[in-house]
DNA sequence: TGACTATTTGGCCATAAAGCCATATACTAA
DNA sequence: TTAGTATATGGCTTTATGGCCAAATAGTCA
């Protein structure tokens, strides 16, 4: 990690696990892909406001997404970041311990 | 993970993370500790904004410090954290492969 | 004590993020 | 074509972030 740019393009990719819907979004694509509309439910937002959290996801590179008919189905493109999330949990103890 | 809490305090150590300066201070952190002196220099922003990124780090619990005479040393308290950058690398790769 | 150094804090401004609603687009099916 | 369903986009408001400057605080050393 030496250049500028590198910074950005990784400050970025935190930034789009910096939020609660996403990250219970990128977890819930752990197990499978789901469509928009299943997210939706899950996460208790408005639609509008789930679909741009996954433009979000999508253009930081951690997801990808497919169309079928009706429906766009999103799935989790990097699963080291399921790895990143046992890290964060360390912080998380560690932190307790304190 | 299934709380709403840790949801929240998982976004919080990543929005930590997410932002260029502080990126560059958790790194040059892998090595050694540094003065807030020392990190300033190296990031180049004003030394107040430098203390501010500094506090965001240590209360999202990434860093730790101690103060010795008239400095402050900070130090990586979560080593993983330097792996979670392999996963961003990771991140990185497979979207420039696209 | 007073001057000096290192760091933190408060105030301010500009920009970005997160949410909603309303609307547009894309595809399906009759 | 028309109606219906799923998703994305534009506009708006509120709140958060990141930067600087100036001032406050903490510790050192004559």
């Amino acid at each position: 990690m030496k250049k500028r740019g590198d910074y950005r393009q990784f400050a970025k990719i935190h930034r789009a696990l910096a939020n609660e819907a996403r990250l219970m979004i990128v977890e819930s694509l752990e197990k499978r892909e789901r469509t928009v509309g299943e997210l939706t439910k899950l996460i208790g937002l408005d639609q509008s406001t789930v679909s741009k959290h996954l433009s979000i996801l999508l253009s930081a590179g951690i997801v990808d997404n497919r169309k079928q008919a009706n429906n766009v189905y999103y799935r989790l493109l990097i699963p080291c970041v399921m790895d990143m999330f046992s890290c964060t949990m360390k912080v998380l103890e560690k932190r307790r311990s304190l």
